[in-house]
DNA sequence: TCCAAACCCTTGGATGTCCTAGTATATTGC
DNA sequence: GCAATATACTAGGACATCCAAGGGTTTGGA
């Protein structure tokens, strides 16, 4: 990370936009831009936290929402529907949690195009330890005061739902 | 892209997280979820829009940071510092933007350490179109309230300053 | 003056994401 | 019942990001 920059970066892009003949965008890709930015820092600080567990946060999410499936395995498909990423991501990080021994894939009983993920002993247990870490040292101090976190749950939720993410 | 979930599944962890002991992060956690998915879904739209121009959301970034400049030239770790990347991630959108014709670079008159990068003609006009079509197709279709968008600015701007993007 | 420390950019490597194909298995419809 | 269509996973390729290291240029203190 390099030092501080003396002014914002965003709003500066913004005051280019109003004088640039965008006034009317400037505001909303000011916002998107901060989400951008937002997500690195965010992104840095989880990676940071999870590097003693050998973890990403992509292994690390797909860890997670095994050790809350009831069953402790799912099809590589939900898993893919649910984290919301592509089949090919599931693939690439299922390989590397199957080398380090967090998860094995097996067979679905019926459907022979389906694999199952489930957790390890050893996975479910760096699964929790590291979800600790995480809630400590990450979402414990995440910066956002009580209410803005309210705001941003409820205005990124009315996004997501609108950009077709779920019906609910 | 997969069909929409019936439930939010940002939600359910959330739910998952205070059935499991950690209700007092669950919600920094929902809201740093929304955050990292929402991402996901502006950088996919961005990513379209400038598709037919072969650019990159990276390397549009460095265009029309460039585009902004008075001079029209950069050095490469002032843009590096004002795009908030690592200094690797720079060279390589140079040497691809390069590559297609529409930045040069050049050595800095009095500093033999440093890289010059300015626009040429052709990347100023790229530039000014792909931001058209940016502004249309994705900043001014957001999805995002007017006042959302406020809302947004104040809390990720804080959340940047506390980070130590800026002291502004 | 001169050499060590600081700075700048690039190369090479590890990861993650997506897309396009290709292979295998299920399901559907005639 | 069998062919056409749909689904599931994986392989290969393009890009982006970061880190670690290397080579050249400046700067600054002894």
């Amino acid at each position: 990370m390099s030092a501080p920059l003396p002014r914002d970066p965003i709003a500066d892009a913004q005051r280019n936009w109003e004088e640039h003949g965008w006034a009317d965008v400037a505001a909303p890709m000011a916002a998107i831009t901060a989400i951008m930015r937002t997500q690195q820092i965010l992104l840095a600080r989880i990676e940071g936290a999870l590097k003693p567990f050998g973890l990403t946060f992509a292994r690390y999410e797909l860890l997670a929402l095994l050790s809350f499936a009831r069953s402790g395995a799912l099809p590589m498909n939900k898993a893919s529907a649910l984290l919301q990423v592509h089949p090919t991501s599931v693939t690439n990080a299922v390989d590397r949690l199957e080398s380090a021994g967090l998860v094995a894939r097996s067979p679905h009983p019926t459907d022979g195009r389906t694999t199952l993920i489930e957790l390890t002993a050893q996975g479910r247990t760096v699964a929790k330890n590291a979800t600790a870490v995480l809630n400590t040292e990450v979402f414990g101090q995440s910066g956002f005061a009580p209410d803005d976190v309210g705001q941003l749950i409820r205005i990124l939720g009315s996004f997501r739902r609108n950009a077709g993410d779920f019906t609910d």
